[in-house]
DNA sequence: GTCAAAGTGTAGCCAAGGCTACAGAATGTT
DNA sequence: AACATTCTGTAGCCTTGGCTACACTTTGAC
């Protein structure tokens, strides 16, 4: 079928623009865990003043195994320091983007607080909204929120 | 470090809520790429006729040997049916589950264009929002736009 | 100090979803 | 009919991110 007898073929969307879109959410996708981990590192640090594995797990609801291995992975990445039996920290790079994606989640649920969805359900899809919020469309979120 | 000294121990968010959400993303995750086939693939059948599998490696933005393994997935699991050199239809499962998606699609994009987000950065943006919007903001974007 | 419980680490399994390289099939043009 | 191009399929590689099972370390309680 390499050239299928086509209809005036009506593009429904631009392939082109699609793929493009496509290709961006996987990237979104490829960050995505490095920023739900420090954010939840950064969340129990200021909560009980350090991050150990298991909470991470219990927070993250995977096993301490995942935990462990993502936590190299996010070594590797200059996001974290961890050394065997020590608790987690946070590097300066993994510091600021903690509180970069504490910020976006917060205008995420603030804003569909706003347009009068359950508590609960504004954290369950902030959780997973927020990694595909542009710049431009985190402002024009906040903005619409806070007016 | 099992019990550290713990300060007040003030829960920044509740670890139980937060291990639930991100299941939840996990599991829509786990869905999205049929969403996102399924959608091409009706698309592609709308504008000419039949769906193939470079039209929807370019559409989807991978290559041809991604989408015939993902093809077989998606086979496995009842959305498509696809023959060796033959064009690729959907089934009546995946045919109710595009037409959902598309019309998701279009809710999520039309709201952000109602928030006065560019047609480019609002269809980046649907692409991977969409796959988290629970039928409750889904409503709720919805009476947003229109009003 | 002993010891059980909790925490941590590691080996090895799996599926999804990317990819390159190569081979075979279909098609359009000459 | 021949041939170049395009399309399709497959083998095999990689990374991410889940998991269970098992072993070791730390810690708290007695
Ligand atoms: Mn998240
Ligand atoms: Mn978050
Ligand atoms: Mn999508
Ligand atoms: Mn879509």
């Amino acid at each position: 079928m390499k050239k299928p007898a086509r209809p005036p073929a009506k593009p429904v969307r631009p392939s082109a623009l699609q793929a493009e879109s496509l290709r961006q959410t996987r990237r979104e996708h490829a960050s995505e865990t490095a920023e739900d981990y420090v954010e939840a590192i950064a969340d129990l640090a200021a909560a009980q003043g350090e991050a150990c594995v298991v909470d991470l797990s219990r927070r993250l609801g995977v096993t301490h195994v995942t935990v462990n291995r993502t936590l190299a992975r996010l070594q590797r990445e200059g996001y974290v320091s961890v050394q065997p039996y020590r608790a987690i920290f946070l590097t300066a790079a993994g510091s600021k983007l903690a509180k970069e994606c504490r910020r976006r989640h917060g205008i995420v649920v603030a804003f569909l607080r706003s347009l009068g969805i359950s508590e609960k359900t504004a954290e369950i899809d902030a959780e997973g909204i927020e990694h595909h919020v542009s710049p431009e469309t985190l402002a024009a979120l906040a903005k619409h929120t806070g007016k």
